[in-house]
DNA sequence: GTCTATAGGAAGATAGAC
DNA sequence: GTCTATCTTCCTATAGAC
């Protein structure tokens, strides 16, 4: 039981950032270890099923920041609505690195990623269009409009991160973000 | 000299299959093979850059088709601008299987994809946004207005594909699309 | 132009020492 | 808990017959 060269928390981060930018066949154990500064066989050690293990502890970690730091804010009906968004897009724009980082839902939803983590995918996505309606309505839409504004949200999210990444330009997504806080504010 | 087995655009539709639903490095040449029953060998012989040219080919087979079934219609100014826009929009739908497919700008905009192919991915998202500004100032948009309306569409395609994948549901793709027609419709 | 066979290397995964 | 060494499988790529 020696003590561990890394902590968890900093481990998943460096491992998501390999996953995010090289995808799930992409990255390879190799590239999972060198990022983290561990040995291949270090990692089968914490994650016994290798590397889809290692996917799915980095999928659970990305989904309790996102819901710490954005979900449960978007959704705490007790604050203002304007300043719950504001803050939750802020803290998207750094989950995301500006701009200039790929989803790990999209990184992950390629080839056999979907196949392996369409249900963790599926739920990421849920979560995301329900505290988004959550927010809408408390800013007074109706429900069928908050849910029809949510998915046009997260769609110019996503939308955006990949134009953004092709184009080698945060800008979309900026003025996504941009976008969105307006649209909940106009209502 | 014998008589290919398989002809160039049908290969070329079958090996877009794989790297769309699979990503850059989750396609093997075993795979790539299988799709179009040749051998790895032969593959080889067709793209004697192995992976690499068979993606650039594949890229170059899907920037011809759109440029025919989409860039130049919305490009057309002799016609309707309503008409080239449904006209552009079916083919859009049509091109990525009624929404079920992955991108091929985003399938490869992964991991090495975006290195080996950034100038690629960067043009083939040029003439969208292009084409669509054309289209929008045909319609009587401002340029200005013209280029951040098409952007918002390119967007809006982009990300709907991503979230339809993800929650297996094309409807986020359907309603994109309808979604695009009413925006160029009530100028 | 297509094929079989195979080289050479990198991948995921495991065993066992410390 | 981390490491080195190793196994096996799969990968890209090539050689050469038909």
């Amino acid at each position: 039981m020696r003590p561990p060269k890394i902590e968890t928390e900093v481990l998943l981060d460096r491992l998501m950032d390999v996953l995010k930018s090289k995808g799930y066949e992409g990255a390879s154990l190799n590239d999972l270890a060198n990022a983290c500064g561990l040995q291949k066989a270090s990692l089968y050690h914490r994650f016994p099923g290798g590397k889809k293990d290692i996917v799915l502890a980095v999928l659970e970690h990305a989904d309790k920041w996102l819901d710490k730091h954005v979900f449960q804010i978007l959704k705490d009906s007790a604050k203002d609505p304007h300043d719950r968004l504001k803050k939750a897009l802020r803290n998207t724009k750094a989950f995301y690195d500006e701009g200039e980082a790929v989803c790990i839902i999209r990184a992950m939803g390629l080839g056999t990623g979907i196949e392996i983590f369409g249900e963790e995918l599926k739920g990421a996505i849920h979560k995301w269009l329900e505290s988004l309606t959550t927010i809408g309505v408390d800013a007074g839409m109706k429900p069928g409009k908050a849910k029809q504004v949510a998915m046009k949200a997260l769609v110019n999210i996503q939308g955006s991160l990949v134009v953004a990444k092709a184009t080698e330009s945060t800008t979309p997504f900026l003025s996504a973000l941009k976008e969105i806080e307006e649209t909940y504010g106009k209502v």
